[in-house]
DNA sequence: AACTATTTATAAGA
DNA sequence: TTCTTATAAATAGTT
């Protein structure tokens, strides 16, 4: 509804969808008031956050609206020990809960290769295709951190480790080294020909 | 609030008050359904016009519920402000599974490749691992369904490939035949020309 | 928590 | 009631 249109569906990321709550109800709350008091009307406002917590409002007291709406739907079962409704709310809601959770789980699991016994061709295909994915967007990201530290280290660095590289081709054989030569960082005046410096091919592999 | 701003208190006009109503009542209505969808909130509305007609809302079914919950407090409502032990409880339950919840949505979506930028290059590389895990299980497992379908085909298929192979190894010159050379057991009537068996070999590719 | 570009909601009028 | 439209309000993305 502003810098951009946005689909009615579960915010995925948790603090957008903290701070969109936050927003929205402060809306709803001043929308509920306002017509509470516009035009006369009774209302009752429960909310309750995906963490649990309540937030409601009633233009007169909650029992009087809620006497009402049980009027209105006149069915009168005075039954006290039924769990209040908030407890019986709440167990619906754990029982949702338990249930998504079980249901990530086994997600998880199967991306990690387990209980992949009921699966057809069909949908171990796609779970092949989501890990390849996964495994190439990972894949793409250290590349870019390696990238990263490559800059961090400084050309000057990466140069000098090229001429190493070069004189120990020069002068050995098989010295496979790959170990950290960077010389002391804190080295401003370091001076060096760069004219020698072409062969910077096989840049080291970073490692973690 | 549009031609012009309004002051927020009774609206004298009745038929203005009704018509401010039903528009107003509309637009709270869809913005407590917003609210309960986009941040997975739990939502209970209830709305009597002046005139005494009721509307209401139930982002679960709250709705049996609510009317149970007076028949509950009508008689004795010493608690109502304040949670009951057993509700605190299952608040506190159900921000733990909400965690949960979020903390598997998160693994999950990086198992996808999303949400990689605060990983640090171990973590990658372990997620990375994870993953190459899952794929050579999924792997695995699809083999054996490619087998299971050979089974099925029947022994005297691949028999017949076998065969074909050596025929075609033994008719051209290089002798690495590797091939299943059991002759077909109950298989008396077969008899075919293995001359123009034309260039089958590299097992079909099972596709489904 | 504040800002602001946009989207929504809506008061008045028809 | 419903539609239109000018304007007020709400708010998503950003800082």
């Amino acid at each position: 509804m502003t810098r951009k249109k946005i689909q009615i569906k579960k915010i995925d990321n948790i603090a957008a969808r903290q701070v969109a709550f936050s927003k929205r109800r402060k809306g709803l709350f001043k929308k509920a008031k306002e017509l509470a008091i516009l035009c006369d009307a009774e209302i009752g406002l429960l909310v309750f956050s995906a963490s649990g917590k309540l937030f409601d409002y009633a233009s007169s007291s909650i029992q009087e609206i809620l006497e009402r709406h049980n009027n209105v739907h006149s069915d009168n079962l005075p039954n006290l020990n039924e769990p209040s409704v908030e407890l019986q709310l709440e167990s619906n809601i754990r029982a949702k809960l338990n249930e998504e959770v079980e249901k990530k789980s086994h997600e998880l699991r199967q991306m990690k290769g387990e209980e992949l016994q009921g699966l057809g061709m069909e949908e171990l295909k796609k779970l092949e295709k989501s890990l390849q994915g996964g495994l190439s967007r990972v894949a793409e990201i250290m590349d870019g951190k390696n990238s990263e530290l490559l800059s961090v280290i400084g050309r000057k660095e990466v140069e000098k480790m090229g001429e190493q590289i070069i004189m120990q081709n020069i002068q050995g054989n098989s010295s496979e080294s790959v170990g950290n030569n960077s010389t002391s960082s804190n080295n401003p005046s370091q001076d060096y020909d760069s004219s020698d410096t072409s062969l910077k091919l096989g840049l080291p592999v970073l490692d973690y």
